[in-house]
DNA sequence: TAGATTGTTAATCGATTAACAATC
DNA sequence: TAGATTGTTAATCGATTAACAATC
């Protein structure tokens, strides 16, 4: 179930030509080529042809790719203009970041709830999302048939909320916290994990060598 | 500048045995093989034998690895132990959480002071940091020799802090605006684009379709 | 038509995995 | 010694890139 015929790094890529494209819609153009595409993006442009032609057929040869059919099938294909909802479990400043940013709707997603241990948070609202004890979250996540979990918890917490959010059905998780998790079969996973990317980051720093 | 002759997969698995040894350490264990960091770390072990020989030979055959050696250099290598002082440019509300996060120091990484063009935010301070105008940026940089810029702005002003940063003489970015930035060879970029791993999740919800 | 650009095939590249001789 | 596990070589896999016939 996780091999869906698109390769990843294809389908990481397919929000930037989307983003791209967005763009350039919004500048009134109505036809861009792989070769611009490739520039903007610093990608070679057969590259961004392959990608696209996981999709269909989109682009006519000696012309391009019409702008707005390519951008309505990106986002179809990624399912953005689709509605989903989302928990976030863990109420501390990442996540009450998360559940704050007006970016996320621009791609379908609604943060309904927030889940936390802490006495202290339950109760208090997040950008107008309830803060409910952790013990909620199986009966609001039925309910409402959410799709989506987000973890912000501390590392050794997350394993135990994943299990949780699984055990609720979500299907597809979305994890900020500093630890790798593990789930069944079926269930999506993502890993923020920005402790191993500042750890590459402090690589490059060594590799640099003090500036001085 | 850019190939260090560590392949990218390799860099960055990395962090994940480095945090699985400080665990084991921790549980005061003084071996590990390969097949067992492969089970708890759902990796192959041939591949972390790989990796891990990228550093140096620090295994015994027959036996494994030694817990506290290979953690000193998995953190030497790393350069977790050198101090890293880091700016942040965007002090909304993921700009402060990152700059609240007490977890990074166990990086080494400092976070000394935010930079704002909102009025209403200079001035403040974030988790004891003083938030600053943008103008002041390549003066405090210069004069504390800040190697990491994190930029937690809107995705249009972006590039333009990315240039500043350049400019102030920032050689390392982490860039958690949802936008392309482009540096001159020789700085390390890395970005975290939520909104790209945020589209890759809708697509994977779409493909589980709507639970109910 | 001539010029441009696609979609795709084939060649290249690099990473993962399996297997095993060397070593404790 | 016998059993275990490494480091590394060779085989496999999959993605990237280059090239080009097909098409507008």
């Amino acid at each position: 179930m996780d091999k869906p015929g698109i390769p990843r790094p294809t389908l990481s890529r397919l929000p930037l030509y989307h983003r791209f494209l967005a763009q350039v819609s919004e500048a009134g153009r109505a036809v861009v080529s792989s070769e611009e595409m490739g520039r903007a993006l610093n990608l070679p442009a057969a590259q961004i042809r392959k990608d696209l032609s996981c999709l269909a057929e989109f682009g006519r040869p000696g012309v391009g790719y019409e702008v707005a059919e390519l951008l309505a099938n990106l986002e179809e294909f990624l399912g953005l203009a689709n509605d989903k909802e989302a928990v976030v479990v863990g109420a501390g400043r990442l996540g009450q970041a998360l559940a704050s940013y007006p970016g996320f709707a621009a791609y379908g997603l609604r943060i309904v709830a927030l889940f936390d241990v802490d006495p202290a948070k339950i109760g208090l609202e997040v950008a107008e999302r309830p803060v409910f004890a952790l013990e909620k979250l199986a009966d609001l996540v039925g309910r409402l048939h959410i799709q989506m979990g987000i973890i912000t918890v501390p590392a050794a917490a997350a394993q135990a909320v994943a299990d949780a959010m699984v055990a609720a059905g979500i299907t597809v998780i979305w994890n900020f916290a500093p630890a790798r998790v593990g789930v069944p079969a079926g269930i999506w996973l993502e890993s923020e994990d920005l402790a191993s990317h500042l750890a590459t980051l402090s690589y490059h720093i060594k590799r640099r060598g003090r500036k001085a």
